[in-house]
DNA sequence: TATTTATGGCAACAATAAAAGATGTGGCGA
DNA sequence: TCGCCACATCTTTTATTGTTGCCATAAATA
């Protein structure tokens, strides 16, 4: 691999000549700069990225954390986020935290290998991110908040959204509706359990024990949950699961016991995955704003590298997008 | 942020006594050891990975570029890539080939940014890859043949796939089958193309190039060429689609106008996407072994970054899934 | 005295950038 | 008209980034 050294030789001049001249400085003679793009073409040179990023202390870069890189749920926020950290002439990696301590994430945070990131894995520790952010090295936290210098954080409303999920169902005449929980260390199965605390309480609705399942935010999770309440042989009126997966995994152990969706149970989710649509019947549920979320949180890293730091967290709304699952349109 | 040179004057030592013993070199006495980890853990000090690599001229990562990133088909790709980078104690970062010439993607593969990679982008063009490609630098390629130093090939059989799917619509019974077909610049493309195309002759079928629509791999051109077929007042006995998406986009187009598929019309896909078991009626298609594929891909770096250039291209087989769209288990 | 053990000095990695040096040109006074 | 200085233009020297690892060296042991 030809460095700039061997194009300098080639040229015949001071490598730092051939700096200048491969990064168009004015002050080189075209007569230079000309001799020496015309050795670096011969040479095929290519820069070496990380060496530039060692001296500039500066990668141009953004990294995007996620708990699984594999998860089909995060193609609209990669859109957001590509979007602005293309137009801002930045590059972007993904990198997964599978691992734990010895991931690639992990790596990343703890060596300055970005100008900045965006965090969205529960099992990345908060020490960590305290540690990692600097002014330098903004982090966006969308999975929790956390309040630290240099983390920014911006979240969905998912009280909200599950307050309205909720809402609709005993709107639709439900009273008795079961929350199929997912794990109890995520922040955001927290806030869907107290939206849907809230709707209860505030239509006068006591919540029983009885009403939580477990489901594990997992297809699987679900369906055991489903195949529990129909071997207890008490069917609730409705259910209210904290996201689409366990929501999908449930709808399929209700069919197989040739429970109807829609009329014998009503069923909403949580997040709006691209199967939700496509499930039969047609999944309920509630949609952040996965794309405007991503878009959001590139531009909060590219204000804090300019130096404004936008200190207050973002709340972004969702939105309840309803279809057959809770019969109220199963005719459509 | 503290470097190896605080950590060494607080520890009273020598740069390179720092590194020893940061690197837990046994010729550096306990005492010493012990003195400069306290050191470190006072300092918080993280090396600096950028000036490592470029020390030791390796990264310890493999690259995955993506020609989307966003793109929820790779899910278990990368799964099977995880697995095995992981294994090797190596990182995995996936990029984006967005943005064309400026893109992250072609950043990594000029300059030496990663220790391997592993390309699934057809916006990448070969010379660029042939370029990049380097002893030190081996590159896996999953979206073309290319016969060149350095590169290693692993395909999905397209063209026996789409035989088999061909074969299986004859097998029912029809005779006039249409091809839904991707992008003409897509390799994957054309060879189903010609699976399918061997696959009307081996059974004395005579191609019409009326049976040719186009549909470029997405939903909506799935879509929009059933309407048209809709239009012509002629539907087709079946419909092999080069992918799922435009498979389920003609499903779309056709349960509006009423047809019902798997009795008045049998459509076969490509790829086994997530969706293909969710839509209604579920999709019979061919599967590719993503997993495998990118375990395969990982594991042909690791092999050439030893020294082990395996020359010959690696053809996976595809497998036939049955589901309800050729009407063969419409009872199910 | 020879050998081992522990540590330090320094160059190297590939690039950038400030500062210093080299060269050429023009103006102006003697 | 010649000689000198100032100044502009272009190029090189040198320092720097954080880390690693070869080689040297000093002290301790055999």
């Amino acid at each position: 691999m030809a460095t700039i050294k061997d194009v300098a030789s080639l040229a015949g001049v001071a490598i730092s000549t051939a700096s200048y001249a491969l990064n168009n400085n004015p002050r080189i003679s075209n007569e230079t700069k000309e001799k020496v793009l015309a050795a670096a073409r011969q040479l095929n040179y290519q820069p070496n990225g990380i060496a530039r990023d060692l001296k500039s202390n500066k990668t141009n870069t953004i990294g995007l954390i996620l708990s699984d890189l594999s998860g089909p749920f995060y193609s609209e926020l990669i859109k957001g986020i590509q979007d602005v950290t293309i137009a801002n002439g930045y590059d972007l990696i993904a990198v997964s935290s599978i691992g734990g301590k010895n991931s690639t994430a992990v790596k990343f945070l703890k060596e300055k290998r970005t100008d900045g990131v965006i965090v969205l894995a529960h099992n990345i520790d908060n020490k960590l991110i305290i540690n990692a952010a600097r002014k330098d090295m903004p982090v966006v936290l969308l999975d929790r908040p956390l309040d630290s210098e240099y983390v920014l954080n911006i979240q969905v409303d998912n009280e909200g959204g599950a307050y309205k999920a909720v809402e609709h169902l005993i709107s639709l005449g439900h009273n008795e509706i079961i929350y199929l929980s997912g794990p109890n260390n995520s922040y955001d199965n927290l806030k869907r359990f107290e939206g849907y605390k809230r709707a209860l309480k505030d239509n006068k609705i006591n919540f029983s024990g009885r009403w939580l399942y477990q489901g594990n935010f997992t297809k699987e999770g679900g369906y055991h949950a489903a195949k529990v309440m129909l071997l207890q042989n008490d069917l609730p009126d409705a259910i209210f699961a904290a996201n689409d997966e366990m929501a999908i995994g449930a709808i399929e152990a209700f069919k197989q016991a040739g429970v109807e969706i829609g009329k014998d149970i009503a069923i909403v989710g949580f997040d709006d995955i691209q199967l939700a649509e496509y499930v039969n019947p047609s999944l309920t549920t509630v949609k952040q704003p996965m794309r405007e979320m991503g878009a959001m949180a590139a531009q909060q890293i590219f204000q804090a590298l300019n130096g404004n730091f936008f200190t207050e967290p973002i709340l972004l709304q969702t939105e309840l997008i309803i279809r057959e699952s809770c019969g109220s349109r199963k005719g459509k």
